[in-house]
DNA sequence: CGGCCGCTTGACCTGTGTCAAGGGATGTGG
DNA sequence: CCACATCCCTTGACACAGGTCAAGCGGCCG
């Protein structure tokens, strides 16, 4: 089965790993790479179990989580097309990822990704970029978690979402369709379900936002919801 | 003031970006650093400033932090000698920096090192694993500020102090100085000064920390403390 | 000596967690 | 096509961990 992916036509060439290589490295790059389909709601990266491989989100969005040995559990991050996933790694997993909603992956084993690394340090220096970004992410996260409250924190996880969807251009007036369950949002924000579930209505009754069938999101003012985020309420 | 810094002969030669590099690479990068000394409870990275530099710790600890606009603050984390600085950045610094104590740095300016890295690409792995490290840390600290009780986040941040003073071999009893206040400590763990007060009280009830002159802590038994900090407390 | 700073402790308050109930959507088997 | 179960979400009543406010102590320094 390895070997047979074409990296040059993938949805994703121009993101991620690949974006940081030129089309004949690209061949070189396919050998290494399988595509998987990983249907809703399945774990594909268990916590501390061997890590083998490296995946490139192709498709859907992922949900990291570390866990406590009572169950209680913080998702560190949801990550979507494009990005990468293994970073955080020595032998074991330090996290264990679960798909949000069906889910394409492009993997790679860890040694075979090192040699290309060896061979194209454009992936190593894209890889940096990479974890610097996601340091900055969990950065903000932290300061979500330590020092936010309920309300802001829920909104910065809306804004959030809106810099995933539209990128630095986000227009004023937006809408989000929410892959993950009111579970997930609580495990990621530090609440409880119940309290996501409060909040959403309390943001409702406030007019900063209109939830739609459940998972459909209206935002009226983005900037509104940007400022309560940053403490600005 | 720029090129006379010996790097050959630094204490921290072997930790760091600096291990990177075989002795005659080293010379190359003395050109680029300059050694900085800062005094204690100095700022010396302002949040969202230009990002012209990167620093290395070569003594003290540094404390980085994130704030919100009335002043609430989260410390992402305290870094010590060896460790890089700089990584979470764009055109501006994602985060302050400040001493805790009396500090040594090692500064470069971004575009030297940028030009460093293309030519000595063991630079930039090594600046890859100190980020992988970091992402696995942060993970960590956003299981603690989500999902962890006062007493949980108190014993962890003593394990994780141990770590940073033993690495590996830690001793089944131990003891550690902290450099930080305690206020410090709470904009680290998400909690108030109050709490974190309360909290070595009560593990000083416990017997699980003794407590010297304030800043001095005896651990007589580190795995207990871990027990308690990891959730099987 | 006086002022400041860091730390601790007490009394009280509140935001969020816990527990419990119920409703809507979806799926399944009879 | 209709029970019936399941899952996700919402809301209410109440509890509690940790925040807030206030007081006091000891060490340090000018």
């Amino acid at each position: 089965m390895e070997g047979c992916t074409n990296c040059a036509a993938c949805e994703v060439r121009g993101h991620g790993v690949c974006s940081a290589l030129a089309d004949k490295e690209l061949e070189r790059l396919s050998r290494a790479a399988v595509k998987v389909t990983v249907p809703a709601g399945h774990m594909f990266i268990e916590e501390g179990s061997d890590a083998h491989d490296f995946f490139n989100v192709t498709g859907g969005t992922v949900k990291l989580f570390k866990s406590l040995p009572d169950g209680r559990r913080q998702i560190t991050g949801f990550v979507g097309v494009g990005h990468f996933l293994g970073l955080a790694v020595s032998d074991h997993y330090a996290f264990g990822a679960e798909s949000v909603e069906q889910v394409q992956l492009c993997r790679f084993s860890r040694t075979k990704l090192e040699t290309l690394m060896e061979e194209f340090p454009s992936i190593e220096r894209r890889l940096l970029a990479e974890a610097a970004n996601e340091l900055v992410a969990a950065q903000d996260q932290m300061l979500l978690l330590g020092r936010k409250t309920a309300h802001e924190r829920v909104a910065s996880f809306l804004y959030g979402r809106l810099v995933e969807k539209y990128g630095e251009h986000i227009p004023p007036v937006a809408d989000i369709l929410l892959p993950m369950t009111r579970a997930d949002i609580a495990d990621f924000l530090g609440l409880t379900v119940e309290t996501v579930s409060r909040t959403f209505s309390r943001l409702r009754r406030e007019h900063l936002i209109g939830v739609g069938a459940g998972q459909d999101i209206h935002i009226p003012s983005v900037s509104r919801l940007e400022a309560i985020g940053s403490g600005d309420g």
